[in-house]
DNA sequence: AAAGCCTCTGCACACGCTTGCAATACCTGC
DNA sequence: GCAGGTATTGCAAGCGTGTGCAGAGGCTTT
């Protein structure tokens, strides 16, 4: 039968300029007989469409190998169904997890993911510059983002939805409590008698470090226990070696447990005390993290920390977002996760 | 011919349906006292428009908080400046550096990155999909495609480029010569006399670490050395451990170097010799793995490996990608890298 | 048999932008 | 002063899709 006749772009009927066409709605619509809104609805789930005309139209697309042209459907009905994802790349580096529960969450609901990751903070604004161009349909922000591109954004109605990071003034944000896991990690280093406390904090404007640390300090002051070493590291495991070898430096070998703002710098310091020092872990110094990294519970680590559920985060987070698109005038909620102490060989008991 | 009397609907020039409508080119168009064809040229590096117009043009859109659509410029220049990336998510997990440098090189270059971390082979076709149907301008696989897919993508003349995978009938891939690396440490082992080797090898459909067992065992052949245990892993570290307590179980224990398919299996079997076989490493049993990861070089392990210079490697990928984007013609050109050593104290020397 | 209703369908326009083409302005030389 | 050239500019026709609206049938109701 000529007309199954598979002739993509032949100047049969139209002579249009072939060249370098991509297959279009039209061409879908002349091979199923029908018009291009046809074509159209017959892709639209919902839309008018006899059910039989729908399978034909389908099959003739699927047929010639037609895929509706997403960008040109986003200009018209103003959706994408991308998200931008603006992460730090060392949030990537130091907890891969997230970037991976967060995409496959999206995945799951036919969002796609156009992704943002940050080596500088001084990018961010060029970042949400062409994220506005983009005309994505919300924004996942795991970075602080100026007062001014909260405007933009907020101007352009793109809902913006902050993870691990507080919801300023009153934004959307899923969070783990950061403040809870410092009390809970730090009770747990208590529990086991140490009450001379070493800390390694994160770089000062890393908001997680900062809660953590002050949930630490809280607990501590309210026992009665003493920071007797501070060091201010920048979550990577090079800063948690070195802020071991400092102390010993300088003299200070007094505490009996290390909490550091994240688990990387934890195993860091812990390799510190056991290779550089020759002290035992945890009969010598306890030490403790954040975030239960894959790493943390290697044979060789044993890291004492409190985990991050985020696959619920996660969840929660696309969830939330996916309902924020659809009703932009949805009241900000903040969603906070309680993190899970995870017991490692570092901190006796 | 009445055509001339075009009315859009709108009783005047404004009073448009403000409601919800975006900024568009026209309305810096009337602000600036242009057209918007000028808005668009003014947007567009090299149009034709005068230096004085441009600036103009482009204050008075600042000034309103205007930005080109990105979406409707793609649906007419056929170019959304936005590619593909398609990751297995062990890829990220085992080794988050490629996703940070490939990301990063496209970004310095003005590209957007669209994320596919698939969690599972099969969804690789609803993958290609997707990305049709968004037009990306071209897409990076660091995974494998089935033929059919392939044909779809080279339909629709997207250009695709392997990474870490063989460019399957000749097409673009960039790639660090994984048999070379087998060869090279393989060489390292031996030199400190080890002769009879564990291999921890990879799923068998996972072409890197095929072709890094590949090398490996070529090279040992040659050398006269014996294989004396083998596992299948996954790259995963609990792989690493099972396969040393499997070997432990089934009574192997005369091997003197273990060669794993990556570094988080080496880990794992180092960990698993050490704290629960209580052999030393490297006087009793050498350890090498592949990647050059970063806790490969923690102090706890000291894992000697083969590097991979992801980001020689990303900056080629991108850049070919560019090349390929702009001139659909261009020959596929297949670049290999070369792998460094990277001593450590699993392997004595 | 006429009226009423529901289901489908195509037309035409909109979305926000780029770009070929023709028209205008400006400048040069004579 | 004018012809000829060049640098800008606006017009209008797309790009490939979604969708309100009106019309066409088909079916039930009276």
């Amino acid at each position: 039968m000529s007309g199954s006749d598979r002739r993509p772009r032949t100047g049969d009927t139209d002579a249009k300029k072939g060249a370098n066409r991509r297959l279009t709605s039209e061409d879908v619509a002349r091979v199923a007989g029908v018009s291009a809104s046809a074509v159209s609805r017959a892709f639209t789930p919902g839309a008018s469409v006899a059910p039989a005309k729908r399978a034909h139209i389908l099959h003739a697309a699927r047929e010639l190998g037609y895929r509706p042209n997403v960008m040109a459907r986003a200009v018209v009905t103003r959706r994408s169904n991308v998200v931008g994802l603006i992460l730090f790349n060392d949030t990537n580096r130091h907890h891969p997890g997230v970037l991976l529960a967060l995409s496959q969450a999206f995945s799951k609901i036919g969002v796609r993911v156009m992704l943002f990751l940050l080596e500088d903070i001084a990018e961010i604004s060029a970042v949400i510059d062409h994220i506005l161009s983009y005309q994505l349909d919300g924004v996942i922000a795991a970075a602080p983002i100026p007062q001014e591109d909260l405007e933009h954004l907020a101007a352009a109605r793109v809902p913006l939805l902050f993870y691990n990071r507080p919801g300023e003034n009153g934004m959307a944000s899923v969070s783990c409590d950061h403040h809870a896991s410092g009390v809970l990690i730090e009770r747990h280093v208590m529990a086991v008698g140490d009450r001379r406390i070493a800390l390694i904090r994160s770089y000062a404007e890393a908001f997680v470090g900062n809660e953590r640390m002050r949930g630490v300090e809280e607990e501590l002051a309210r026992a009665g226990a003493k920071v007797v070493a501070e060091y201010r590291g920048d979550f990577d495991y090079d800063r948690g070696v070195a802020a071991v070898v400092d102390w010993a430096a300088s003299g200070i070998d007094d505490y009996d447990a290390i909490i550091a703002a994240n688990d990387m710098m934890a195993i860091g310091a812990k390799d510190a005390l056991v290779h550089k020092l020759g002290k035992r872990v945890p009969e010598d110094v306890a030490v403790a993290g954040f975030d239960g990294v894959e790493a943390s519970r290697w044979l060789s680590h044993g890291i004492a920390s409190v985990d991050q559920p985020i696959d619920h985060m996660a969840k929660a987070a696309v969830d939330m977002m996916a309902l924020r698109i659809v009703d932009e005038h949805l009241p900000a909620e903040r969603r906070l996760f309680p993190g899970r102490l995870q017991r490692g060989s570092s901190v006796a008991g």
